[in-house]
DNA sequence: CGTGCTGTTGAGGACGATCAATGACGGTGG
DNA sequence: CCACCGTCATTGATCGTCCTCAACAGCACG
């Protein structure tokens, strides 16, 4: 009745966990109270809202499993994708902090998805007991803002290809950093140019370069990448925006490798 | 010697005070200690550096008084500027919360400005003493975030037109919401163009458009907004994205009559 | 076996960039 | 006080990236 609430299965939420800590959320014991209040919900399907907007219970959401993406309508009903989500991703602080904002952007899952809620009224008590986690998520805003300001810059000061390619970049890089090493971005052309700023018919333009400049593999039907550091050469790509632990400094030497040639 | 510490006087930490008064810090106390902690350097010159990125003394600065902006430098020595600045507004949370990011990221003043400093040691302090400011500061960054994802859309999705009307808008409201008046936007046509993605030539060409739409006054040299109205109804301006008390509802009738219309 | 979404290809056109030159203004130093 | 310089504003001409429109193929879905 509450929501499908379910007792917390073994790894359910350790994509949330690894966020945390990557959050710089020291204290074991803050994490595993915040743990105990988030209830689950399975199997979200692609294309279905993860929030909603019009439950008047209002609550946090967190991507635990799948792929989404935050966007929003325009009157022409062009779509801007502000940001993909992955597992352990906060969907909708601002919700919580300054609920007049942003009536229209939703989020929606790309893929199948699960994900876990935080009672707003909880979340209220968690703050306060536990002042270390307002810290956490004050830092996941900031890294928010940051993937933002790269998109920006990216739109609006790199042409098409780079562009594209950056995009791609910051998908692998996130991807890796939760541990899925799959070289093939979950995302379709379309979405891709709904975040970049394009239209579809010339990311797929873009798309085939890439894959004739060897950073993308010829498989069709996906994006599929074929050496990372072709990519991030195209790009330009600089991932310290994303604020990343060492688990990927061996981008940032193949960077270097590339910047000198 | 440690930055021209001056005791605080009358009235220079009012926009301050007025900016976490609207981040819904209620506590008069919790905003008191802050304050204390200000130091105030005055008479930053136009084109000055705000941010010391070479300092080891690592600070927070945030901007008392004149207009500055958050920008980058690329490559190829084009500038994006991220956001603008006013009288309040926090100058560089990111690298405080995140000092690895952004490491060429640098805040400029556009105006003759005032700055004030808190050492991030002291902000140490303060955060742990008096948790309710950390929500304060996260309030700040989702704005911020905010306002990103608005310039997002619009570089991304929308024609130059409305694009220059909707950055001059946001100024507009931004300004009146520290209760600055004035209809002289203090920003340049360059500014505009590396705010909004366009080369100076073609803004200068919409900024004579919207002069000869009504929107701006003919004065040339300057930006000044001759119809707020006429302004927010080319750029389809909804500054909820703002999320600025009632101060300004008159902004929000005005909209509505023009939709109607 | 249609229907819909994604991907792909071609042709034409538009919006905005780039290049180039000039004027106006403010500040600086001789 | 004036000559000089840099920044900002303005105008004209050309060019190119990317959009739009249009059509179709493949695949997944019911």
């Amino acid at each position: 009745m509450v929501g499908m609430m379910k007792p917390p299965e073994a790894g359910a939420l350790d994509a949330l966990a690894l966020k945390f800590r990557s959050l710089e959320l020291d204290s074991e014991a803050d994490l595993q109270t915040v743990l105990r209040f988030v209830k689950i919900r399975e199997a979200v399907s692609p294309g279905e809202n993860i929030v909603d907007t019009r439950s008047p219970r209002r609550q946090l959401t967190v991507l635990l499993a799948g792929v989404a993406c935050l966007h929003k309508k325009l009157e022409d009903d062009s779509r801007q994708i502000y940001t993909f989500q992955y597992p352990g991703d906060f969907c909708d602080l601002h919700r919580y902090m300054l609920p007049e904002l942003d009536q229209k952007a939703t989020v929606t899952a790309l893929t199948a998805c699960s994900i876990g809620t935080i009672r707003h009224d909880d979340l209220d008590q968690l703050l306060s007991q536990h002042p270390k986690l307002g810290l956490a998520f004050w830092r996941a805003s900031m890294l928010e803002a940051s993937i933002l300001r790269e998109r920006l810059l990216n739109i609006s000061r790199r042409a098409a290809l780079p562009r594209v390619a950056s995009i791609i970049c910051e998908q692998l890089a996130r991807l890796e950093a939760i541990n899925i090493k799959s070289a093939v971005i979950p995302i379709t052309q379309v979405d891709l140019a709904d975040a970049g700023g394009l239209s579809v018919v010339h990311v797929n333009r873009i798309v085939q370069d890439l894959r004739k400049l060897g950073a993308l593999s010829k498989k069709t039907r996906t994006i599929e990448v074929a050496s990372k550091e072709r990519l991030a050469q195209l790009a330009n790509f600089d991932r310290r925006y994303l604020n990343m632990p060492d688990l990927l400094s061996d981008w940032k030497i193949d960077i270097e490798e590339l910047a000198d040639s």
